[in-house]
DNA sequence: GTCTATAGCCTGATAGAC
DNA sequence: GTCTATCAGGCTATAGAC
């Protein structure tokens, strides 16, 4: 098959669209910094292009339109998110210990790519709704989250309420609330500074308080 | 009318005054109504003045800027939300009953002022920075609840611990968290429905897990 | 205080040469 | 895929007539 025209194009144009993955990349790298300086909707194809090192035509070669950018830097956003939320579930094993690993990767990801965060959980867009494919991670972020708390429930970590929509929702509550003040008051400041961002795990001991377990061993009453 | 010059133009000149002052309030309300359609970094002077029924370069006779009417939409929320939250907690009474007032009128009023609240609170227009003067309503929000944390602790509702910093801040990650879900995901539902603002009373029920009061020495009912 | 006119900037997006 | 050129429109803000 070596001299067959097929493959002789084949090759070259892996390349070429290798390269032009690369290009959209970038693209997003530069819209993400260009969000970090100038606010999420202060993203502008213009500014993109003059960063890049081209003319703003050029664009339109590997987006149809600015909110084509803005859809694919949520999708991208939102792998990113789900795949340190999920790692980090991973590693630290089942139940609520993975919980409060979830949202503490969660949190760290979300301060340090802040514009991101505020594109996927504050929609500060008005004209801009993502795609439904775009939501997919979304729903997987729900369902791991889902499980978290269902496997504590198994454990005995939680009451048997805590295997609800209500707990889910507590617990994006406390999250994006530790977030969003954090991003609004302290927007130059890491993980773990602050006034807001270290109180997250006091802040999810209330699950415990909320959902208590049934004691397993001799406890009280 | 009297004919001493002083009176005659002293008396229209207040008419003056207070008609500019309507024309003034007008344009903050025709602004707050675009936000709420374009999104806060969509407002915009020209569409303002087409609302109005005026020409652009009209509005620079009452605001020197656009800055200058996001400064004015500030503090006007600002005073407006510390008005509805400072009701709320003195109809109530002192203590965590007047804290837990205040926080579900202040949702209220961010839900119903959408724009307004995601100015005041979350700040999505970088290029903006309220003036130390718009600041301190916000002073004076922080002062109340933390008057009412230190007579829940007096009344014997919370533990020592809750008259702290510390227990404001979760406060305010309590109710911006519930109240910026709710803005981000149901933004066309009110007060009460929904997924996240019926739960804040629960949540706030946490600042007792939290803080438990101690026991019988102190605190009679 | 209203208007017209306009400066001077920005933007998203398209057409067509190379 | 890059460019030039351009469209068509938006915006803030100013100058000056009435």
């Amino acid at each position: 098959m070596g001299h067959l025209p097929g493959t002789q194009v084949a090759i070259p144009s892996d390349r070429r669209a290798r390269r032009r993955q690369e290009t959209i990349e970038e693209i997003l790298d530069i819209a993400e910094s260009v969000m970090t300086e100038a606010g999420v909707t202060g993203l502008s194809l213009s500014e993109v292009a003059r960063r890049l090192g081209v003319q703003p035509p050029s664009i339109y070669k590997y987006f149809d339109s600015l909110m084509a950018v803005y859809d694919a830097l949520f999708r991208r956003g939102q792998a990113a998110h789900l795949k340190v939320l999920a790692a980090a579930m991973e590693e630290q094993g089942p139940g609520l210990d993975a919980l409060l690993a979830g949202v503490e990767a969660s949190g760290q990801w979300c301060i340090a790519h802040a514009p991101l965060a505020q594109l996927l959980f504050w929609r500060p867009v008005p004209t801009f709704e993502p795609s439904a494919e775009s939501m997919t991670p979304s729903a997987e972020m729900v369902h791991l989250q889902r499980r978290a708390l269902a496997d504590a429930v198994a454990a005995g970590q939680l009451g048997p309420g805590a295997d609800s929509d209500e707990a889910l929702y507590l617990v994006s509550i406390i999250v994006s609330g530790v977030i969003g003040q954090a991003l609004a008051n302290e927007p130059h400041l890491g993980w773990g500074e602050g006034r807001f961002t270290p109180l997250l795990p006091k802040l999810l001991d209330v699950l415990v308080a909320l959902y208590p377990p049934r004691p397993a061993t001799a406890g009280r009453r």
